[in-house]
DNA sequence: GCCGTTTTCGGCCCGACTGTTTTCAGTCG
């Protein structure tokens, strides 16, 4: 792991130290957010902390703070993180995760009882002690001990390729009640995060009671977490959590920009709304008449809430589209107009039966005349990858004679023949140039040595990007979501170097790898290399990855000008020679 | 702890829901 994400690390522990022992709770959030900015940053943390001023200059990140990365760079310890881990038990923090248990409750946890961690907590449900602390009653330690349970079990967040479908069956099932007008999905998902934390639902309805009742007693929930007048909250048997919130018509702009976030994008818009005297929640944008009770509990008519263009044009900013409303973005810069799932016209990283995949070339080309592209590149795996079934050189002259004589059988789109060459952790590829001169289109990615030092993974992407012979730079990281870090390279090094030769970084769209992840798409734009989507795909099914990695694309502002896929034929032809 | 077109002090987003409590604290998103 990088130097900045450990640290970050170690400010998320500050900060839930801070918490239990009842700090001050701006100072809490301000030292997250010191661990959220190093978390996204791109760069040399020793160099930045070395000039004077440097961390300073990062926004959320003051003196103290400065002084404490410096002191973590010179010393590998921070005196604050010492202190706090001697005075409180590190345990506490997991319980922080525990639904239903927050910083005032594990405060009083350490400072009231032996409670310690999560063993503590279970022993102490049983044994009365947890009973004995202040608005303790039975239905309270009842969901905790459900919770602890809940979290002793469950993974910490969701794939978008698994969350994204299942809202969308609820949405079909819901969607289809009597009396419901309008249904979506807003939160993290409809920014395109790749992990969701859980699923936002959003309906309009003639009567929410009905749809909260059948929302909450739906096949398949396993607990009912909050039930209200406009709001529920169920928890399904894979663990996953769904919010549903009902909202009146006329406000379903604000509703939207509210429940979609991020949160600190909403904190933001509060700011530029708070200094026009304005007041801006889920149900409009109100003017501020410095009354404490919420505007629409008093009649009051909103500026905007109908839609989230209104409401941005009401704060004087440019619309920002869900993907585009990170902590990381800038609010008042207007975005460039994003890349569509409609503007990809080809997928040129796809695996046959040749190597690891499930279909023949045919098949494979029928799967992309359905997607409606116009052209399809095979780029069955090298010889290193044994695993994977890669080619010998004779297997792929073979495979590439194949390849051409569908192509010239199948009208309707092109076909192209290609690779997928591993990289070696020297750099170097897995064919001779003379074959890789007789291919259509290489893909160079890296299979093995995934934990080569920063600087070596640097210089062999570097490598691979220069060579005459690549077109595209496929998984660049090689990342596993939630399962691998993979390579950490100086991105922008490797973007530029892109750049500079001509070849494409790839946005792998499959679910579990999204690599390049939407940070470095963002350094790619900036350093002018040109992205490729592609979905890996070694299945029919798994064409429809190619959302996943459009969202991702767009995350880092990626426009169709900058995207070969989006290209038409002739130029993606053109390119290629 | 951070920040500044109300600037070096005094703020820091806002509402729903639950459970325990008789008016609200704590948690969540």
């Amino acid at each position: 792991m990088s130097d900045q994400r450990v640290l970050a690390k170690e400010f998320e522990i500050i900060a839930a130290l801070l918490e239990i022992s009842g700090a001050n709770a701006f100072r809490v959030n301000a030292t997250k957010k010191v661990s959220r900015v190093l978390q996204d940053f791109e760069g040399d943390l020793h160099a930045i902390a070395a000039t004077p001023g440097g961390l300073e200059a990062l926004d959320g990140i003051g003196k103290s703070s400065a002084e404490k990365i410096r002191q973590w760079c010179d010393a590998g310890t921070i005196d604050e993180l010492e202190t706090l881990r001697s005075e409180i038990p590190p345990g506490l923090i997991g319980l922080l995760d525990i639904s239903g248990l927050g910083p005032k409750t594990v405060g009083r946890l350490w400072r009231e009882t032996d409670i310690v961690d999560r063993a503590g907590l279970a022993r102490g449900i049983e044994d009365g002690t947890l009973a004995a602390l202040p608005r303790m009653g039975a239905k309270t330690i009842a969901n905790i001990k459900d919770s602890l349970e809940f979290a002793e079990q469950a993974a910490e967040r969701t794939s978008i390729g698994i969350a994204l479908p299942l809202a969308e069956l609820l949405l079909e099932e819901l969607g289809s009640l009597p009396g419901v007008n309008s249904i979506e999905y807003a939160g993290s998902l409809r920014r395109g995060c790749e992990t969701i934390g859980d699923i936002d639902l959003l309906a309009t309805c003639d009567d929410p009671a009905p749809l909260i009742e059948t929302f909450t007693q739906a096949p398949g929930v396993t607990k009912v977490l909050a039930s209200g007048d406009t709001k529920a909250s169920i928890r399904l048997k894979d663990g996953i959590q769904v919010d549903l919130r009902i909202i009146d018509a006329e406000a379903i702009g604000a509703a939207r920009m509210y429940f979609t976030g991020s949160k600190e994008h909403n904190v933001k818009l509060r700011h530029l709304a708070q200094a026009r005297s304005l007041r801006l929640n889920e149900y409009g944008l109100f003017p501020d008449d410095g009354q404490q009770e919420p505007p629409q509990q008093r009649g009051i008519a909103p500026i905007a809430a109908a839609t989230e263009e209104d409401i941005y044009a009401a704060l004087d900013l440019p619309f920002h589209p869900p993907e585009l409303r990170e902590e990381r973005d800038a609010i008042e810069i207007p975005p460039p107009p994003l890349l569509t799932l409609a503007d990809i016209a080809c997928d040129l990283h796809t695996h046959t039966t040749a190597s690891d995949g499930h279909l023949p070339i045919a098949a494979m080309a029928e799967e992309a005349m359905r997607c409606g592209y116009h052209t399809l590149a095979i780029t069955d795996h090298s010889r290193s990858s044994v695993q994977a079934n890669g080619l010998s050189v004779e297997r792929l002259l073979e495979h590439v004679a194949a390849i051409r004589e569908v192509d010239a059988a199948t009208p309707g789109i092109r076909l192209l023949a290609g690779s997928e060459v591993d990289i070696h952790a020297d750099g170097s590829l897995d064919y001779d140039d003379d074959v890789l001169a007789m291919l259509d289109l290489v893909v160079a990615s890296p299979h093995a040595a995934l934990r080569q030092p920063p600087e070596e993974a640097t210089s062999r992407l570097i490598a691979a990007v220069s060579h005459r012979h690549v077109h595209v730079l496929g998984h660049p990281t090689g990342r596993m979501i939630g399962r691998r870090p993979g390579l950490e390279p100086d991105m922008r090094a490797v973007a530029e170097a892109a750049a500079k030769h001509g070849t494409a970084l790839e946005i792998n769209a499959n679910p579990s790898r999204l690599d390049l992840r939407d940070r470095h798409v963002r350094i790619a734009m900036e350093s002018g290399a040109l992205i490729s989507i592609n979905t890996d795909a070694h299945a029919a099914a798994h064409f429809a990855f190619m959302r996943y990695g459009v969202l991702t694309g767009r995350r880092g502002g990626l426009t169709s000008e900058q995207c070969i896929n989006a290209w038409q034929a002739d130029r993606l032809l053109a390119w290629l020679d």
